[in-house]
DNA sequence: ATGGTCGGCTAAACCGGTTTAGCAAGGAGC
DNA sequence: GCTCCTTGCTAAACCGGTTTAGCCGACCAT
C-alpha cells in the first residue's frame, strides 16, 4: 500500500476543522473576518496536518508573484564570473527584499532568453546588459512584463539606468595619455555570442554577426577614443581586443594581443575582473607593473584595491544601480500613479591607485619603434 | 475609456482561431497530436495576438515549476558580499542550467526563512550553510520539499555535501606552527544574527543566543585546534573572534583583536575575504605581511592568487560543490528509482602562497612578551 | 412585531492553463 | 453492410487556492 500521503490541501483542513474553505483561507489571511476562537482553532488544525497552502494556487489567483526577475543575456554561470555581477546582485537583492519580494534568476534556456522569459513566473524584470541588437530583444519586449534595463541602450516605453561610460572611460583614457602612454591596448567586453535559437516562434535569426559595437562596450570606446582625438592622436581598431568579461577572459585577450605582436605600455581594460587578467598575463610574460605596463580596470569592485598592485579603476555605483534599478520597476510594477519610464544615469570617477605610472618611454627621454612580433618576452629594458 | 487591453488568453486564442481550449494548448505542447497545418494556424492566431501562456497557471496544473532554490540564511545583500557565495551560485546554476531548470534564490522574509520558503514556487532546494541549530530549521524541514544541505550538519532524510573542512584546517593551521608561530589569531565566521522573528507559527525563538559553535565554523576550528593539540599547543577562546564573511566583516574582527590588545604573528581566517580584510587592517597598523603578520585564508577563490601579496590558502572545490548540490537535489525531485539520501564530502588543500612566511620571533631567535594593549602601531620592529 | 445593521460564516465563481475521456468521420477488414 | 481502428478534435474536469456575493441569526431601534 502506498504510505506516500500527499500535502494536505485547504479542502482537507476545512473538512477536519469543520469550516469551508473559505474561512480557511480567511484564517491565514484576513482573520480579522472570522472569530477570533474560530481563527485560531483553524491555524492549529492546520499546523496539526502540517498544511501550507500551495503558493502557485495563491499566485494564479492573485495574479501576481511578489517576485522580481534578473534578466541576463548569458548563462548565470559565465555571469557570475564576473565579479561586477554579484555586486549588481547584492543592490537588487538588498531593494528587493526590503520591500518583500522574491528574486528569480532569468538566463537563456535552450539558449533562448525569450523561452526563459515566458517559463519564468514573475511580476517584472531587470534587464542587465541587454543591448538593444540582441537578437530577441523584441520578443523580451513583447513579453508585456515591466522592465528596466541597465546598462543597455534606451528601449522606447521602458525606464533605464546607465552609468556615464563615455566620461569614465574618458577620464581613463586621459590618465594614461597624461602619463605619456602612445601605445595603448584596450580590451573590451564582448557581446554574447551569437544565440543558435532553433527556439520556439524565433524567426530568421541566423546569420546574426556577433556585433561588439552595441552597449556599454560601445559607449567606453567612445570615451577612449574622444580622449585620443582631444591629444590629436588614434585608436585604431587593431588595438581593441575582447573577451570574456572575467579574470580569463581578460588574461587571455591580452595573451592573444601579445602573440599578435602588440606590445602596449598601457592597458584599458573594461572590467576589473578583465584587468587583472591581464595583469597576470601581463606578468607571465615578464613585464613589471606598473613599471612596463600601467593598466586601468573599470567598476571598482571591493577587491580593485587589494590586488598586486592596486587597481587604478573607474568607479561607478554598482550596487546603488541594482537598488535603483529595482526602485524603478516597482514603481511600474506596482501601478503607481505617477509612473512614467525613467531614465537615471548616474556618475563615474577615476579612481587612482597603484597600476598605473609613467610610459617607459616617457622615462628613457626617446619613443622606440614597435619590436618585431616573435620577440622573446623580457625584451623591454627592465630599468 | 480604459485601453488597458489585459493579456489574451488561452481562451481568446481558441476563439479567434474557430477552435477549443485544448487545441490551442496541443498547438503549443503536444503538436503532433493536431493536422499539421491546424497547429501551424493557432501558432500563427497565437502570434499575431501576443499570446504567451501564464506559466503560473501550468505550473499550478503540472504541480511542478522547474525551477531550483537556493536558500540562504541570511539577506542576499549579504551573501552576495562573500565572493564564495557568486562562486557557489555559478556552481549551481550551471547545472541547474543544464538540464532546464531556473533559479530561484530564496532568503528570510521579514525575518523569516520558513516565511520565505513558504511563498516561493520551487520543486526542490539546495540549503547552503544552514545550520542545524538555526531556529527555523524545523519548519524549513516540514515545509516538505526536497532539500540538499551544503556545508550543514547532517539532517536525517536529506543528502548533503560538505568538504573536508577540518582536514584544512588543520593542515592551515600546521603550516603556521611549522613555521614557529605561536601567537595565532583565529578570525571565525559568525551565524546569522538571532532571528527577531515574529514569523507566523514561531514557536518560543526568544533568547536564542547567537552560538557560533555549529556546521562550517565548528568543523574548522575542531581542525585548528587538532593540529594546535598535536603540537602540544593550546588556542584558548580569547585567540578566536568572529565577524561577517566579508571583507569589512575580516578588517573588523582584525581591528577589535588589536583594540584589545592581541599581537598575533598570524591569523587564521575561515574565508578569504575575510583573510583581506585582515591583512587590509594589518598593514594599516604597520604590519608588513607576511614579514611581520602571516595569514592564511579559507575557500581560495579566484582572486586569492591575485591579491597582495598572494594569499595562501585553504582550497575548496566551490562551484563542485554548487554544481553536485543540483545533481543530488534532481535526483529527489524527478524521483529516480534508486534515489536515497546521500553524503557526499569533496577534498581540501592547503595552497602556499606568499602571505605566510617563518613567524618574526623564530627569526630574532627569542620570543616577546605581549605589548600592552594601546601601544602605538608601529611597536614591532621593522627589521 | 418590523425593519435595519452587523458579525460570522459559506457556496460558488474564478484565476488560466493542462489533461482525461470520449465523440465524429473516414478508411480498412471481413 | 457492419464492425473496428485511427485520426482530429472537443467538453468538462482539474490543479488549489482567493474572492465575490450573499445567507442567517442576533442585536438594536422604532
Amino acid at each position: 500500500m502506498e504510505r506516500r500521503r500527499s500535502r494536505p490541501r485547504i479542502a482537507d483542513v476545512a473538512r477536519e476543522a469543520g469550516v469551508s474553505k473559505t474561512a480557511v483561507s480567511f484564517a491565514f489571511n484576513s482573520p480579522e473576518r472570522l472569530a477570533a476562537e474560530t481563527a485560531v482553532r483553524i491555524r492549529e488544525v492546520a499546523g496539526a496536518l502540517g498544511y501550507r497552502p500551495n503558493p502557485v494556487a495563491r499566485q494564479l489567483r492573485q495574479r501576481r508573484t511578489m517576485t522580481l526577475g534578473v534578466l541576463t543575456p548569458q548563462a548565470l554561470g559565465v555571469m557570475f564570473s564576473n565579479p561586477f555581477f554579484a555586486l549588481f546582485s547584492e543592490g537588487v537583492a538588498q531593494a528587493a527584499e526590503e520591500v518583500g519580494y522574491g528574486l528569480h534568476f532569468i538566463s537563456p534556456l535552450h539558449g533562448s532568453l525569450a523561452l526563459a522569459l515566458g517559463r519564468s513566473t514573475v511580476d517584472g524584470v531587470v534587464a542587465i546588459g541587454l543591448s538593444a541588437d540582441h537578437p530577441e530583444v523584441e520578443q523580451v519586449r513583447g513579453a508585456g512584463l515591466p522592465m528596466v534595463l541597465v546598462d543597455s541602450d534606451d528601449l522606447p516605453g521602458h525606464s533605464s539606468i546607465v552609468v556615464d561610460d563615455e566620461a569614465g572611460a574618458r577620464a581613463a583614457a586621459v590618465h594614461v595619455i597624461d602619463q605619456g602612454h602612445r601605445e595603448v591596448l584596450v580590451i573590451a567586453v564582448e557581446g554574447p555570442a551569437p544565440a543558435g535559437g532553433d527556439g520556439v516562434g524565433a524567426d530568421a535569426a541566423d546569420g546574426h554577426e556577433s556585433s561588439p559595437g552595441e552597449g556599454v562596450t560601445a559607449r567606453r570606446l567612445r570615451g577612449y577614443r574622444a580622449a585620443f582625438a582631444a591629444a590629436g592622436l588614434e585608436l585604431p581598431a587593431e588595438r581593441v581586443v575582447a573577451g570574456r568579461a572575467s579574470i580569463e577572459g581578460g588574461a587571455s585577450a591580452f595573451q592573444r594581443a601579445w602573440a599578435l605582436g602588440r606590445r602596449p605600455t598601457a592597458v584599458l581594460a573594461m572590467s576589473d575582473a578583465m584587468a587583472i587578467g591581464a595583469m597576470r598575463t601581463a606578468r607571465e610574460v615578464g613585464l613589471r607593473i606598473p613599471d612596463d605596463l600601467s593598466v586601468v580596470g573599470f567598476d571598482d569592485i571591493d577587491l580593485a584595491a587589494h590586488v598586486d598592485p592596486p587597481l587604478t579603476t573607474v568607479h561607478q555605483p554598482i550596487r546603488q544601480k541594482g537598488a535603483d534599478a529595482v526602485r524603478l520597476l516597482l514603481a511600474e510594477v506596482e501601478q503607481r500613479a505617477d509612473h512614467r519610464p525613467r531614465r537615471l544615469r548616474l556618475e563615474t570617477r577615476l579612481t587612482v591607485r597603484e597600476s598605473t605610472g609613467p610610459a617607459p618611454s616617457a622615462r628613457r627621454s626617446s619613443p622606440q619603434s614597435p619590436q618585431s612580433p616573435q620577440s622573446p618576452p623580457k625584451a623591454r629594458p627592465t630599468g
